[in-house]
DNA sequence: TATGAATGAGCATTCATTCAT
DNA sequence: CATGAATGAATGCTCATTCAT
């Protein structure tokens, strides 16, 4: 008679109540007493389904993260050329609609490089080889198309790369007032460089 | 009269006997016991010299950037041509003499981007524009030279930050398995791309 | 289920573990380790209850003030006049059974004025709005009887001030040697002042 | 050679010159260091004059007390009567000039009842015992004087202390709200009383 | 399954005091 | 006489985690 719960989904629904605490709080402040208060549990209840507070933070970003991945499909099928797929790509860095996902990635990508957590590591392999994935196949049409020069494909993983340094560095240091635009202006001269002569 | 003390040397002194600790054990293992204990000072006087721990890493990178940055001149002096240059400066991100740096630039980031303090962002900010500077003056000669096309003006701050991106990468996902020779690709190719036709 | 426990009286519990500790300790020897391993619980357990160390003063000074008073109220009970009601209540600052609680407030007092704790001050307003209360009642009823002269009713703060800087100048000078005749020549005295003439 | 330092006054000069710190800091907040930069001097130079924080209060005290009486003493030259005489005693309690002072005594209350300091005690004692005898003195004259009835005598002690003890209720309870005004109507009452009748 | 009371290791931080100069 | 660099004892407090119910 005992009450069946799927555990996967209370799972999601414990991250999804937190989302607001950790985007506000970030991971130190809020208490796993105050996340479960939140969450509308008990303290032990949380360990029933968390390890820790950082796996908290990974079940949050992989949520967004999938979200996100699917909207972001959508507009692909809608784009007409290489160039604006990339861009469509790095609006995770900078469109308003990511902000939320964009600072817990923030964090994660911190607690990454502070604690080199195996299975954090684990989780951003797999989240970015699918983009790196992605990417080589969007850059591989681009050449087929003949949009771009065959030279691009060995810069797929570099592209994606410059997008993640620039988002890092506007998050640390002042050097990087305008995101968008400086990435824009970034691809839009590699694409002038990579555009097939004579097109 | 009382002893007076060199108050900024004793700091990088005490800063610099700590550095194996930190680079081994990271930023929360070592407590200020073991840093006081390991500069062999009283834990009273680190407080006499250093806000928090945070500060220690901060004094830390300074030091050893400031060094490097004289090492990384004194190449530039003999390199050849502006690839090169670029080379030099990529290596910061996989050369064997900047590991211990890289440790702790690695923390630096993680602390900068989980809380995001002021005097850390502003020393980043001083760190990086100092670069950006370097690298536009030393693209803009490129152009001078006719070694490279104009248009890589418009790519200085990218080309760093692909580096930056790509060091992360490195360090957080399976992704990049060679930093060095998937760094080297991508400007290799860009160059062929910046590259002056007909030359 | 977890154990529901009732905290008002385990709060009560720990306090009154503790109390001769702090009798004979003061506030400021014993440690928090101390009184946790002293009330028997652990030391985080203490500050589920406790704010800090000077709410458990707070608890106690409120539990014995509680105690005193119900005993008070029996001993009014018989009291065949007013002015041995007077001597009743301030048989507080002198009566051997109230050495425990006097030696609490006088700690208590000595808090409040040195950090003018909201809390304590409230708590102090309340306990002695109560005695205030009962001293004007009392007075009140000394003058109906015709016992005492009108003006007393202008008396009653003043009369237990008496009692309380009595108390306070025979804990912290030589002035007053003995409490109890000297305060009891006061009110003896004045009552003869009071007493109504011709009766 | 050595430059003679009049030590006495030295002390004197640096307590004052922490009159203000200690009136609005109280006696936790300032350090030893912020004291001594305050004074102008080093630290170990506190410790020449003074063997610990306390004893700076105690001379702080001392000196004002001292101050206070002289002012006191020429006022009550000029007093009319032996209420009048009363009631300038009583200003300690809540006049304005003596506000500052009252602040210090606080803080020297609060310190006597929490740790008994012999020193502490010992000049209290001094202090009080000095009160006392002129309350005597001042009462035995009006009783001379046919101001006041002879039981007055028996009075002297408690008058003080009911205006020690309204001061220390309105400092630590909202109880008194007008401490002038309490006082004073429980003087007037007494004296009312203590009239000898038929003049 | 859910809970929340109990825990205590663990650590940063303060600051009065000393003493070599 | 004066100093201020050096010290380290001393302690409050947090909070992730456990586990009995």
């Amino acid at each position: 008679m005992a009450i069946i719960v799927d555990k996967t989904q209370k799972k999601r629904d414990i991250a999804l109540a937190c989302k607001d605490l950790i985007i506000k709080g970030g991971m130190q402040e809020p208490t796993i007493s105050k996340i479960a208060q939140t969450a509308g549990i008990g303290k032990g209840t949380f360990y029933e389904y968390f390890k820790s507070k950082d796996e908290l933070l990974f079940e949050l970003v992989s949520i967004l993260m999938r979200e996100h991945n699917i909207k972001i499909e959508k507009q692909l099928e809608n784009a007409e050329n290489t160039k604006e797929k990339i861009k469509i790509f790095s609006g995770f860095f900078y469109d308003k609609e990511s902000a939320d996902l964009r600072v817990l990635y923030k964090m994660f990508t911190g607690i990454s490089l502070l604690h080199s957590h195996k299975e954090m590591m684990a989780f951003q392999t797999e989240c970015f080889d699918a983009y790196y994935l992605w990417f080589e196949k969007l850059i591989e049409e681009g050449v087929k198309n003949n949009e771009i020069a065959p030279e691009a494909t060995k810069m797929a993983k570099g592209i994606f790369a410059t997008a993640k340094g620039m988002f890092i560095a506007s998050e640390t240091t002042h050097s990087i007032v305008d995101l968008k635009e400086e990435l824009n202006k970034y691809i839009n001269t590699l694409f002038e460089l990579l555009s097939v002569k004579g097109q």
